[in-house]
DNA sequence: GCCTCAGCTTTGTTATAACAAATGCAGAGT
DNA sequence: ACTCTGCATTTGTTATAACAAAGCTGAGGC
């Protein structure tokens, strides 16, 4: 359910009684997110089970699962690999991106309490921290958290697993983005405006910010490969 | 890959040396499209692995993958479920393809060569055909292809998938439509309008007509329900 | 040097058995 | 009539073994 760096969970202890296959996943899943694999490596059943404890059956679980969220790709023999990302790939997932996400925040916008505002003031804050300590996998994190605070509001049961979606394949992109995002980040404050929107109530002006926020990406993209 | 009623594969023959967690899957998800099992029923996958033949692995492996596009469910005791479908959610559905489809199209225009067309075409002129028919299967079938005849000449590999995932999840709510929808459809020609776009290259007019067309089934969506 | 091909190893696939939890049902008790 | 309890069945989960295909290694030939 989280992306990038594994969140604690929102229980106390880990959940005993919890199947195998969804331990592995989540181990799998968190590998993944980080970077641990090579794009295009190949991994195999045996050795994932031997890795991450288990046998071969809770590891198939799992790697379907992964698979069905374009998280993993079965090749033309079947084998199972980290998907390639290729820089059109991910212009793709911002296209997407900018297609959901501010659609997804002016539908969120009747249901924003002040805890949901509280939340992305907090991570927006995290966010600045980490962009001020050159910590890009901080960065990367509260970025998340602060656009999900705002569509966990939103009602919809398609659009909002949708954008979750596309920001879990993000994960391995991480590795191309790390060396030199930092230094050269955009300067506008997108999510300072979006607060602003949501302050105002204008839906217009939400989109509007997200909509530039996630555009600033993308061109940063653009311009750097 | 195909949604609601199984097409014939591409190829000749069924392709031989295709694994049987494949061939499950194919088979479940032609008959959730077509709604054999009742939402909210249970399946257990020994009696899946009867049914359609094979042990419980790749009745297993097929489960999963349906599960993450969300064509099955599974309870809170891990009881594999048919998802629950009512209005609400159906207009979710709706929504998420008024999002994404105009884009589609506009995205597809500059790849659309005459082979695209007379597939559009034909697939229409079924599409009529089984209107004045009262086939409501058929009916739904052949808007489907010309759907996907459109958006297969766009070249993402990540909007055009998630479209058709959405189509996917609307199998189960046929059982829904079935028995009034053939009465009262829409007469507005939305595909006459959209094909006419295309061959003048006119993208805002096509996504116009998409948006139209998809806009009418969720009225009435909301008008049935 | 480069290619080919035998062989061995690794890999995905599938079936099966054993286990624990959940479910369904029958019968006793109120 | 209704509820609760105990047991048999069903269900998902996991490990393991056998099999076929794919990948890999190294020797031999051009």
């Amino acid at each position: 359910m989280t992306n990038f760096i594994a969140d604690p969970l929102p229980n106390d202890e880990t959940d005993a009684r919890a199947p195998l296959h969804e331990a592995i996943y989540q181990a799998l899943r968190a590998r993944l997110a980080s970077g641990a694999f090579a794009p295009g490596e190949s991994v195999s059943l045996r050795s994932l089970a031997s890795d991450l404890g288990g046998s071969v059956t809770p590891v198939r679980d799992a790697v379907w699962r992964l698979t069905a969220e374009h998280a993993l790709t079965i090749g033309p023999t079947r084998r199972i690999t980290v998907p390639e990302m290729d820089m059109e790939g991910m212009k793709e997932l911002m296209r997407a991106r900018i297609l959901l996400e501010p659609e997804a925040a002016a539908r969120a916008l009747p249901f924003i309490k002040p805890n949901h505002i509280a939340a992305m003031l907090n991570a927006n804050a995290a966010m600045n921290a980490a962009l001020r300590a050159g910590d890009m996998g901080g960065y990367m994190m509260s970025n998340h958290n602060f656009h999900f605070a705002l569509y966990r509001a939103c009602p919809s049961s398609v659009i909002v697993p949708m954008i979750e979606s596309i920001w879990a394949r993000f994960g391995p992109y991480m590795r191309l983005m790390y060396p030199d995002a930092v230094n050269d980040l955009d300067v506008s404050d997108r999510h300072g405006d979006a607060l602003l929107a949501i302050e105002a109530g204008d839906a217009s002006a939400l989109r509007e910010a997200i909509s530039a926020d996630v555009g600033d990406g993308l061109d940063w993209l653009m311009k750097s490969g």
